[in-house]
DNA sequence: ATGGCTGTTTGACCCAGGTCAAGAAAAGAC
DNA sequence: GTCTTTTCTTGACCTGGGTCAAACAGCCAT
């Protein structure tokens, strides 16, 4: 696997040097994770920032006594996380599992650091940073404001774009966390909107009624 | 009014030198707000970050259209906001309103860069953009996981310590809208906790019963 | 003071969606 | 294959808190 190719795909390698992407490469640890796995929980220390290669890993945060789990944000391939363990603080302030069979490479924060030495990387590093918090503000609004049926096509919009056929490979509980809803709701709402006729799922394949999309507003995800 | 004074007694600026300070404070806007006036609207175009020296300044994002507002913060002296626009986006992506007579200031981007080429302002500046990054996350927590009376609660601690008397100068209206209920629900539940003895509010001055917060597990904001 | 505006309280009502429980179906495990 | 575990579905039920409306209380401005 060619790691530097790798890095040079994601959104946020994207503009770093050759000489750097090279160097990043060598230090680099690749992860293959199965479904299900934890990466890190909440609280732990940790000393490596990631990047999602391919695969789907959600964040998640736990209420107080271990009871339900708040999901932050269901990662897609080519997205950094974790990189707050690289300032601040040594601990992670979520905990992140795997949803199905990924790759993630781990960076170590020394490594980071070096590269942040230079203007250009830092400058894509902030963007990146607020990017996040951006995300994050939205994120509230949405769960504060639309009710789950709406969650479900901004997950599907965020996540795969606006499409009539979707092939989607997480489970049906993983979506429901994903737009923070359990799984009977989700069940429920898959039922009534398959009863009129605007959705239809078998196996790993959804279909949108045709022109689905047409005149629903833009998810204003920033950018 | 002495600037410098006010940067070196932020959480932000604390540890920046001395030398840049007073060049911060040379080209720093200071900015007296009225109560409600707003600072700067979703969406609007933007070229400083602001820093609020005293008074009260809520963040906030509105519904598709214009309907509820979700709040996204609620600010405290020393605290700094709208630094996204130094980056990436030319344009605020939440709202900005004064709760009370307050006073800002603003500090223009260009400024802002000159500073960053510092490493050891960098390195805060990094620092205190991961802190509101943890402090998001958090929120999104509280909201889907508390009740509104654990959000009250919250509320107070996380704004003025774990006191027995707090003065208060917001209004119910707008603290109902800073653990995002609405003032019907904060009257119901402030008028069940007077009953149950819990708490009492007389003008400006809340009271909590004896020994409320013992055996209260902390509020986990990071830090 | 008086009139107008904003904030507060209370009542009545309602409903999205969470919880519990119990099958049915699918996916792994061996 | 068969057994076990996880996921998915459906039903019945319940409640926190949002919405609407109406009466009040403060507060400022003229």
């Amino acid at each position: 696997m060619d790691i530097v190719k790798v890095l040079r795909h994601s959104d946020f390698f994207r503009d770093t040097g050759e000489r750097n992407l090279t160097a990043l490469a060598a230090i680099t640890i690749p992860k293959k994770v199965h479904k299900r796995q934890t990466l890190f929980l909440e609280g732990e220390r940790g000393h490596s920032m990631y990047l999602l290669v391919y695969g789907a890993v959600q964040l998640f945060k736990s209420g107080p006594e271990g009871t339900r789990n708040v999901v932050i944000r269901t990662l897609s391939p080519g997205e950094i996380f974790a990189e707050v363990v690289l300032f601040e603080q040594d601990s992670y302030p979520v905990s992140a599992v795997a949803l199905e069979e990924s790759l993630v490479l781990m960076i170590p924060k020394r490594q980071v650091h070096c590269l942040l030495a230079e203007e250009r990387f830092r400058s894509d590093f902030i963007t990146m940073l607020m990017k996040k918090q951006r995300l994050l503000a939205e994120r509230i609004r949405v769960l504060a404001l639309h009710d789950v049926e709406e969650r479900f096509f901004l997950f599907l919009e965020e996540r795969f774009g606006r499409k009539q056929h979707y092939s989607v490979r997480l489970s049906k509980k993983d979506i429901a966390a994903a737009i923070d809803t359990n799984p009977e709701t989700l069940s429920r709402l898959l039922h009534r909107l398959k009863r009129d006729g605007v959705l239809s799922w078998h196996e790993k394949e959804i279909s949108l009624r045709e022109g689905f999309w047409d005149g629903r507003r833009e998810a204003g995800y920033g950018e």
